[in-house]
DNA sequence: ATAACATCTTCGAGTAACTCGAAGGCAAAT
DNA sequence: ATTTGCCTTCGAGTTACTCGAAGATGTTAT
């Protein structure tokens, strides 16, 4: 059972973004102590990890609200879910390919000065 | 000489965010046609893919833009812009990594997904 | 020649996802 | 008893787009 404070450092997003995420309705399941706190159990960080990685594929919270909802409402949502699954796993190797070229790019640019430093 | 229309498709950036990047001042060697309508040569073209490159390792606008401009300072500047390229790689090796455990989280999730589809 | 169309321009408003700081509650430590 | 530290809510500000409207200009069709 942790604290905001606890699983920003777990989860690497800062307290500020992890309590906009359960206000925006993205962790339903999460409950609150009795002075009020919000506090995460494991379900809880394993939605934040998946959060955190459909919003890196670049998918909108909103859409992101909705997958988690649609989870939480069983296995007649399976077929939708797998799709959006499936589609940010494209999107997922494609930004592989472009992390590469930019990792290329950038290897040339720093090359290029260091051959350039006399 | 190409215009935003073409260069947008070229370098795959909206043509909204090209006026943008040109507005803001992130392309100072920008010239402008009789009509006053934008033209991008080969340098321009160049800069672009630079500032999309710098753009996608996290550098904020204004810094790439004070990156470009220390460019066309000449020599005298160098020292900076090596540190600066430097850094963005740095932050690029970085992304490449998360870029890889995104797509392996994702992978996972597909595999999961298509063992419970019965 | 004129009308229609495409493509360019500027401008201002709107949006997503943070990002920050202030003001205040509660609980343990000195 | 008060200081320290962490939690809370709220509202404002920022970045980087993103969009659409209104208007100038140049090209093509009749």
């Amino acid at each position: 059972m942790l604290t905001v404070k606890e699983v920003s450092k777990v989860v690497d997003l800062s307290e500020h973004t992890i309590r906009y995420y359960t206000d925006k309705g993205l962790i339903p399941m999460i409950k609150r102590d009795k002075n009020n706190n919000r506090v995460f159990d494991d379900e809880c960080i394993g939605t934040l990890i998946t959060i955190k990685c459909l919003k890196d594929t670049g998918m909108p919270l909103d859409e992101i609200k909705k997958y988690i909802h649609l989870y939480l409402e069983g296995e007649s949502t399976f077929d939708i879910r797998y799709k959006m699954i499936v589609k940010q796993y494209e999107i997922a190797k494609k930004q592989l390919l472009e992390a590469e070229d930019r990792v290329e790019f950038l290897k040339n640019k720093v090359a290029l000065y260091e051959s350039q430093h006399k």
